[in-house]
DNA sequence: GAACCCATCATTTTT
DNA sequence: TGATGGGTTC
């Protein structure tokens, strides 16, 4: 594992131009763009400038700036590794002016988008029946999608009564957000490229400084991303794009397949690197994905395979009920961590969200920690929200979806009446919420309530003044005293009162870990870091938990051992893509499957309930058809599974309508690759005379001075774990980091 | 402004 | 089944 093997390579040096990189589940796909960055800087000696990394997610953002921070001697900070929407917005806080906004900006959460859609629907007077929030802002977010604006929409859909209202609604929504100089996340992208065509000598300038652009996880793209990805790379053509069509789980919320599927259309002297070995699971673990996936059309082609052993047969029980199947699946646990198998191995894996309940009970029951995922997030909860809303606020007076939260919050005597009339003469005068309170006394029937607000307001302006001073801890503090928001809570003295008050606390500790990390700690910032990083709690590093969480959720992930539970039709694959017209509906079901089963390391453990009570009614199902889909030589069936395959009348209706074999062409196995290709081995990193060993003292460009612990060879370089004295034990490359011995 | 009742409606999730 | 939201009542 020391080194890239010849596809790795070859993807890793291929640089000029067009490139396409497929990249199956646990093909080493990081290690392939953090060394081609490594190998970019160090053999090519790009300025580091001038690269872009862009991923989904923060957490894989933040795995790649450290992995290559350990591969890249010097200049790694000034890589930009960063999600689609970070980037967005690092570009808009530059530009929005150019279009018409206010670099300023803050950004709206789901639920702020919701409140704004609520007062939209109020003020065009339509009935909520008729046209749910939740409804319209999907529509509205669909359209963001494919870069369609609200005229745009109009002409573009059947001209009848209802899309006209939507497209009002769409109108009428984007200009509340602009009056409260907000953007939501689709128009973080959205707007950067209306900005980038309206303004080409912008555009022109990223151009410039993106001359190397690396796209992650890239059949998650959305059609915008795919534009603004295009638009960037326009210029050099260094564009390369890593992904897995057969990993593909996220058209709900827009990802087009077609991004990558047709990328060599898009780009037709785009070379093509397909990653097929997998150092992940097992050869049965393997194959029997590869069985699954081969029932999907229109995939490109690729098959995994590993030099690993076969191992455990995959085992596929089917219980009684869900209650069994978790009883089950957690005493099973329980004897694994009593052979001493460490509990953060293990991860069960469900389709939905409420399955995760009965899994709970049972491992609380069996005194088994475990971490769940997914739920609630911490940035959702009241109280969290409040504070943040104070921020806001304070940070942007305009926002008025903030201060309507806050303004009454905790009770001053502001009520509904009030603030309604205020919004009411703040609109008429087309003037923000905030600036309409400051006349209060000059609005006709809030005199009374005058008094009041003005302490609100100078309350405010004086926090506001506080945070000129960018002590953005004090300023927090200041909010909780000033506004009595935690004399009221230690006041109500309940445990929920308290744990109130412990998540306020977390959230404190949030805002004093970024002022200690920023670089030119400010309100703004913080505040785009909440509303871009809010992500589901940190890990604490308490390891020796059960992870569970849904299969989507696991994307990117690997555990020695997984549970794969609730495998009954309708479930999963779910009713919803069963009953779809589209079939490509049920092939991402499969592809999550596919995403499901490759998780697993050593061992992979399936169950369905015969009977599981759903919303209310029990529901009797079939298994799943891909337990199916999985070769009969590579799992073994138990429980309901077998009397069902023995005898014929069953007690419920043939389980197993599709019992066609399918043609499979057994176990299948490449030997290991030996690196003999003189083509590919030419310039690549590798060539560096070593001359330090185990115990040797060393020094890193920018680690510093360390400790060499372990040295393991593969094919022509050296995988060298080095103890640094500032920054603890990294692992490295001996060819790319250079170390000198002292 | 809180407490309660009834109706409704349910995948997957990041930013 | 159970969470959520709107509307009503005290």
């Amino acid at each position: 594992m020391g080194t890239l093997n010849k596809e790795q390579m070859e993807a890793c040096c291929y640089t000029d131009g067009p490139l396409l990189i497929l990249a199956g589940a646990g093909s080493g796909k990081t290690r392939v763009i953090t060394h081609r960055i490594a190998y970019l800087i160090d053999e090519l000696s790009v300025n580091p400038f001038n690269i872009l990394a862009i991923t989904f997610t923060n957490k894989a953002a933040k795995e790649m700036r450290e992995r290559v921070d350990a591969l890249v001697g010097f200049g790694s900070e000034s890589i930009w590794v960063s999600t689609f929407h970070s980037m967005c917005v690092r570009i808009l806080r530059r530009h929005f002016d150019e279009i018409g906004g206010k670099n300023n900006f803050t950004i709206y959460d789901t639920s702020e988008q919701k409140t704004v859609m609520k007062e939209v629907l109020k003020l065009l007077n339509l009935d909520a029946k008729m046209y749910p929030e939740r409804e319209m802002l999907n529509i509205i977010s669909k359209a963001k999608e494919q870069y369609i604006g609200p005229d745009e929409f109009e002409k573009q859909n059947p001209a009848n009564y209802r899309n006209q209202q939507i497209a009002n609604i769409y109108r009428e929504y984007q200009k509340r957000l602009k009056n409260n100089n907000t953007l939501d996340f689709d128009d973080l992208i959205f707007k950067t490229i209306e900005l980038f065509e309206h303004s080409p000598e912008t555009l022109r300038i990223y151009q410039e400084r993106f001359k190397y652009i690396m796209v992650d996880e890239y059949q998650d793209t959305n059609h915008t991303q795919f534009l603004l990805v295009k638009m960037l790379a326009a210029r050099y053509r260094n564009l390369c794009v890593v992904g897995d069509d057969d990993q593909s789980i996220y058209k709900f919320r827009g990802a087009n397949i077609y991004n990558i599927l047709n990328f060599e259309e898009e780009y037709p002297d785009a070379k093509v690197v397909k990653l097929e070995q997998n150092y992940r699971s097992t050869a049965n673990i393997l194959n029997a994905a590869n069985g699954v996936i081969a029932n999907n059309e229109g995939r490109k082609d690729k098959r995994l395979w590993t030099d690993k052993e076969d191992g455990a047969k995959l085992q596929f029980t089917e219980y009684d009920n869900e209650y069994q199947e978790a009883e089950s699946v957690v005493s099973d646990i329980a004897s694994k961590k009593r052979i001493g198998v460490s509990l953060s191995d293990i991860a069960i894996l469900y389709r939905t969200n409420n399955q995760s309940r009965i899994l709970e009970e049972k491992l609380i029951y069996a005194n088994i920690p475990y971490r769940l995922y997914g739920g609630t997030n911490f940035y959702q909860r009241k109280e969290i929200q409040d504070i943040i809303s104070y921020l806001k606020v304070i940070n942007n007076p305009a926002d008025d979806i903030a201060l309507r939260r806050i303004i009454n919050e905790p009770r001053r005597g502001i009520g509904d009446t009030t603030v309604n009339k205020a919004q009411e003469f703040a609109i008429s005068n087309d003037m923000n919420l905030y600036d309409a309170l400051l006349m209060a006394e000059e609005i006709p029937g809030l005199q009374r309530a005058a008094a009041k607000i003005k302490v609100f307001t100078d309350l405010m302006d004086e926090l506001r003044l506080m945070a000129g001073s960018n002590d953005l801890t004090e300023l927090f503090d200041m909010i909780l005293e000033k506004t009595g928001y935690k004399m009221n809570l230690e006041a109500e003295n309940t445990d929920e009162a308290r744990a109130r008050l412990d998540n306020i606390e977390e959230l404190r500790n949030k805002v004093v870990s970024y002022e200690e990390e920023a670089e030119n700690p400010n309100l703004t910032e913080l505040l785009e870091e909440i509303a871009l990083v809010a992500d589901a709690a940190d890990d604490d590093g308490d390891g020796n938990q059960v992870t569970l969480m849904t299969l989507h959720s696991a994307k990117g992930l690997e555990f020695p051992y997984v549970y794969m539970v609730g495998m009954e039709e309708g479930l999963f694959p779910s009713s919803m893509a069963t009953c779809s017209d589209d079939p490509d509906d049920l092939e991402e079901e499969r592809r999550l499957c596919y995403v499901g089963i490759t998780r697993a390391m050593k061992e992979l453990n399936l169950s369905a309930a015969t009977v599981r009570m759903l919303r209310g009614t029990k529901m009797y199902s079939k298994v799943s058809r891909f337990i199916d889909e999985i070769p009969a030589n590579l799992i073994e069936r138990k429980g309901n599974a077998i009397l069902r395959q023995e005898s014929t009348g069953s007690k419920y209706d043939a389980p197993f309508s599709i019992k066609k074999e399918k043609p499979y062409a057994g176990v299948y196995k490449k030997p290991a690759y030996t690196m003999s290709s003189p083509e590919i081995s030419k310039g690549m990193p590798g060539d560096v005379a070593i001359n330090y060993q185990v115990g040797d003292t060393v020094k890193h460009i920018k680690f510093g001075k360390g400790t060499v612990k372990e040295m393991v060879k593969g094919g022509k370089d050296y995988e060298v774990t080095v103890d640094f004295e500032r920054v603890g034990e990294k692992k490295m490359f001996a060819s790319l980091a250079k170390l000198k011995k002292l």
